[in-house]
DNA sequence: TTGAAAGCGCTAACAT
DNA sequence: ATGTTAGCGCTTTCAA
C-alpha cells in the first residue's frame, strides 16, 4: 500500500537533526521557553526556517492534551444565522480575539437533530471550549456541553446557574431606554414588536419596554412578537396595524425586524418615521441603510463578541473570568422617530 | 502536578476491556471494518454505549494520517463576509453536505496579512483539504494552497491552472440575459452597477453585459463598480446619476449593490422601476424583500455551496471530480423591470 | 476473525 | 541549559 503524498512539513526530529540538537530543545523553541540558549535557539529559529517547519496539531494535541481550537456552536438555521448582521458583528468580534490568539476556530452546526452529533463531538476532546452565539430556551442540549468543556455564552442562557458564564448586552435597559425615549417625544400609542418569547434577548427588551410603560400610565396599543427576522418584523407588524386602528410610534425590538417593519406600514401607506415613529434595537448595518435612518438602541456586538471570546480564553488559559458580563447600550437618534 | 480534569471519554482501551475483547478489534467496529464476528460485534457495541465512548480526534488522526476536517477559507473583511446573505447561501450549501458526512469545518479567516498563518495553518496537518468561499485577484496567496491541501474554489479563480478545481456559476450568460432583457423590454439608455474588477464574477458579469449590448448596436450609458456591497451598490448608482443625464435601466451585478442602486436612486427623486428599469443578481432574500420587488438572475447559491462539499469530498476520498463546475442561472421577473 | 506490536509526532517529567 | 525517556490514544501491519 501506498503512502499518500509527503505533503506534510518536516517533523520535529528533522529539526533536531538539523539543528544538532534534542527533540526537546526544539520543543522549547517552539513553545517559547525561556530555558534555552541563545546559541541553541539561534540553530533552532534557522533549522525551521529552512525546512518550512510547522508542528503537527494531532500530535501536539494528544501529547499535551489539548486542542488550541474551540467551537463556535450554532443552534440556529444556518441561513438565519448567516443572514443577519447581528450575527455578522458577535463572529468578527470573537474571531478578531479568537485570530490574535494562537487558537482556532471551528464551526459547530447544532441544528436540531444534530445537538447528539455535536455533543458527541464536543466530547471527542476536539477542542477545549465552546461558544454559543445565539440560543432558544429549548435548545437544552447546551446545558450538557459545560460538562465535557468550558461553554461561553453569547446572551443569557434562559436558566442561569452559577458555573455559567455567559456575556450580554442589558436588554432590559435597552428597552426601556427605546420606550422612554417614545414617550418623552410625547407618543402615547405606542406599540411594540417584540422578539421571540424563548430568547433572553426577546423576552428582557419586551420587559423594558413595560418597564417604561408601566409608571407612564400608558398601556401598549399592541405588542407582537417576530423571531428577529426582517419578515418576522414585516408579519408582526402587520398584525399590529390590523389589530389597533392607529397608533404613534412603535418600539421594534431589532434592526432586521425594523426595516421588515417599514415594509408593513408603507404597505398600508402609512410613512414610517412621519406618521409612526418607529426606534428599533442593534444599530447594525441595516439602521443607516434604511430611509428614513432607523433610530436605534446600540449594542456593542462586536465588543459582544470580542468578550465573549476572551471570557474562554480566559478560562482555558486558568484565569479568573467573570461568570456574568453585561455591556451597555445606548440610544442612537436617526430620523425615525 | 496535578493533571487536568478528566471531561475526556473512555479510550479504546478501556472499551476492549469491557467487551473482552483487544484494541484492534475494537478500531475495527469503529472504522466500521467487516472482519468482525457477530458476538464481538455485539460485545463492542454495548460497550461503547455503557462507557460513552467517543474515540479521541487527535490520536486518530495521527496513526491514520488524516484529520477529517476540512478548513473553510475566507479571504475577506468577517463582516462583509458575514452580512452578505449570498454567502449565508453558499455556507449553508456547504455545510449541509459537510455535516451529512463525518467531517468537521473549519471557519479560517485569512485576512490580508494573515494570510502567512493560514498557510502555516494548513501546513500544520490540521484539515484535509480547503474551501475557498470567495477571493480577489490579490489573494495571491490561496495560489499555493494545493500544494498543501486539496483544493475547491468558490467561483473561478483568476488564474485557472490545469490542477484547479472550482464551482461557479455562469457569470458572463447571466450578465448577457439580464442585459438582453432590458433590451428587450425596449430600454435602450443602459447603464450598469458592475461588481469590483478584482473578482471574477464581477468580470465576468460585466463581461455578459458588453456581449448583450454590443450586436444590439448599444453603446452603455455608463459602467461604474461597486464592491458587491450594499453601499458600494449606492455609491456607483449615484456616480452614474451624475455623470449621465438620463437612464431607462441599469443591471446591478448584486442584489445588495441593488438595495444601495434603489436608495441612490430615490435620493434623486428616481423612483425604481417606475423610472428606471432595475435587473440585479444573485436572487437572495433581498430581491424580495425590496420594493417595488426586484427583477434578478437567480444563481443556485445553496447549490453551489453543496458542490464546492461534495467535490472536496471526493477529492479526499480518491474519487475523480471535475475540475470546473458551472452553475446555470436564469431570469427571476418581479416588478422592479 | 483476532491479537500483538510498532509507530504516528509531539510534550513533559526527570535526569544530568 | 539540554538530553533521555515515557507516554498521549489511536490505526495498521503482521502473525496466528
Amino acid at each position: 500500500m501506498e503512502l499518500a503524498p509527503v505533503r506534510g512539513s518536516a517533523t520535529i526530529e528533522e529539526v533536531a537533526a538539523r539543528a544538532g540538537v534534542s527533540r526537546s530543545t526544539v520543543s522549547r523553541v517552539v513553545n517559547g521557553s525561556t530555558a534555552v540558549s541563545p546559541t541553541a535557539l539561534e540553530a533552532v529559529r534557522r533549522a525551521i526556517d529552512e525546512l518550512q517547519y510547522e508542528p503537527n496539531r494531532a500530535a501536539r494535541s494528544l501529547a499535551s492534551r489539548q486542542t488550541r481550537a474551540i467551537a463556535l456552536v450554532i443552534p440556529e438555521q444556518t441561513d438565519r444565522f448567516f443572514g443577519d448582521p447581528f450575527f455578522a458583528s458577535i463572529v468578527a468580534g470573537i474571531s478578531e480575539v479568537v485570530a490574535a490568539s494562537d487558537y482556532l476556530m471551528n464551526m459547530l452546526i447544532a441544528s436540531d437533530d444534530a445537538s447528539a452529533k455535536a455533543l458527541a463531538y464536543l466530547r471527542g476532546g476536539s477542542v477545549d471550549g465552546a461558544i454559543v452565539a445565539s440560543h432558544h430556551t429549548s435548545d437544552t442540549f447546551l446545558e450538557r456541553i459545560p460538562d465535557v468543556v468550558p461553554l461561553v455564552y453569547g446572551g443569557r442562557p434562559a436558566r442561569v446557574r452559577d458555573e455559567d458564564y455567559y456575556v450580554d448586552v442589558d436588554n432590559v435597559a435597552g428597552g426601556r431606554a427605546a420606550t422612554a425615549f417614545l414617550i418623552e417625544r410625547g407618543h402615547r400609542r405606542i406599540a411594540t414588536v417584540s422578539g421571540p418569547a424563548d430568547m433572553t434577548a426577546g423576552i428582557d427588551r419586551l420587559r423594558g419596554f413595560h418597564d417604561a410603560m408601566a409608571p407612564a400610565g400608558l398601556t401598549p396599543v399592541a405588542v407582537e412578537s417576530g423571531d428577529f427576522s426582517e419578515s418576522g418584523g414585516a408579519l408582526a407588524m402587520d398584525r399590529i396595524l390590523t389589530a389597533t386602528d392607529g397608533l404613534d410610534a412603535v418600539f421594534v425590538a431589532s434592526d432586521l425586524m425594523a426595516r421588515g417593519a417599514y415594509a408593513a406600514l408603507r404597505a398600508r401607506g402609512v410613512e414610517p418615521g412621519r406618521d409612526v415613529a418607529v426606534i428599533g434595537f442593534d444599530d447594525s448595518s441595516v439602521s443607516t441603510a434604511l430611509a428614513p435612518a432607523l433610530t436605534t438602541v446600540r449594542q456593542p456586538s462586536l465588543e459582544q463578541g470580542r468578550r465573549m471570546a476572551s471570557v474562554l480564553l480566559d478560562l482555558l488559559a486558568g484565569r479568573p473570568a467573570a461568570h456574568a458580563t453585561i455591556l451597555p447600550t445606548e440610544i442612537v437618534r436617526r430620523a425615525s422617530s
